[in-house]
DNA sequence: GACCAGGAAGAGT
DNA sequence: ACTCTTCATGGT
């Protein structure tokens, strides 16, 4: 099995990166063996210390998908700018954003609106069962996840099965104006964040939490600073105290809330945003 | 059953 | 440009 050893100083943990919610089709053994589709390729991982064993990718594909070509520590450092991230890139420390592929990111935060990680991970694992290509690995059968045109194609019926509720024609709205995948993709990646954000909400489904994690997980555009409910939370209690608990996150609030971590955590703030949602459950 | 979940669209102001 | 309502599904 083919082995990567991490630089020494490079802070990097599987479990945290793959199990902090940023991703949606990777499982973990009780092994500790991650398994996960991406692309055309079926990944099995495992972390022993400083050590990743893999297989199912070449190495460069590994070190890219899960950033390792990025230097953490500085990043670190710019965000470290008070207790509370502090607490948080203790506990969380070595989680790294992965570079996801933008169609599937696409898709998958479209499926994710106002619904729960498990839910939602059961959306996309269908998606990919009824229009992905079947892949074979070690004999079990897997799936890739479908490119636009393989949903939009189909008609509305196989999504159906989906059980995407409301998404469904957000999510098939959005595969049909996606017809060329490599060209959508170059144009969101050559616009800075603001432009690319604006770009992104006009797929139907894509509104300002959507765009924002696309934009951080599926173009490494690090400004980007998503904000849900938990976010929200976090930061009215820490942060924001003048904004009201437990109110729903109007567009005006969501506007100040990540402009102001914008300038609080600095060019890095996607990072850090990731790291105060891995914490959120203590 | 009520309430919540990595919200967004559409209608009405 | 800003509220308010509705939306489908599953977990607790």
């Amino acid at each position: 099995m083919p082995v990567i050893t991490i630089p020494p100083g490079q802070p990097f943990s599987l479990d945290q990166t793959l199990g902090c919610g940023q991703v949606f089709r990777w499982d973990r053994a009780p092994d500790g063996t991650w398994l996960g589709v991406v692309g055309r390729n079926v990944i099995r991982i495992r972390q022993e210390g400083r050590r990743l064993m893999f297989s199912g990718v070449s190495a460069d594909v590994i070190r890219s998908y899960f950033s390792l070509d990025v230097d953490l520590v500085p990043i670190l450092s710019s965000i470290d700018t008070d207790p509370v991230i502090h607490a948080a890139i203790e506990r969380c420390r070595g989680l790294r954003l992965v570079r996801q592929p933008p169609w599937e990111c696409t898709a998958s935060y479209i499926c994710s609106t106002n619904s729960n990680i498990p839910t939602i991970r059961r959306r996309i694992a269908s998606l990919a069962e009824q229009f992905g290509k079947p892949v074979k690995s070690e004999g079990q059968t897997f799936y890739t996840f479908p490119e636009p045109s393989c949903i939009a194609g189909k008609g509305q019926d196989n999504l159906a099965v989906c059980r995407l509720g409301y998404r469904q024609p957000y999510v098939h709205g959005t595969s049909c104006s996606v017809t060329d995948v490599t060209c959508w993709e170059e144009t969101i990646r050559s616009l800075p964040y603001e432009e690319a954000r604006k770009e992104m909400m006009k797929l139907q489904g894509v509104g300002p939490k959507a765009a924002d994690c696309i934009i951080l997980f599926g173009f490494q555009k690090y400004e980007a600073f998503p904000v849900d409910v938990w976010i929200r939370r976090i930061l009215q209690k820490h942060y924001l105290p003048e904004l009201a608990t437990g109110a729903p996150v109007t567009n005006r609030e969501y506007d100040r809330i990540r402009i102001f971590a914008r300038e609080h955590f600095g060019d890095y703030c996607g990072w850090a945003q990731e790291y105060l949602y891995a914490a959120r459950l203590e």
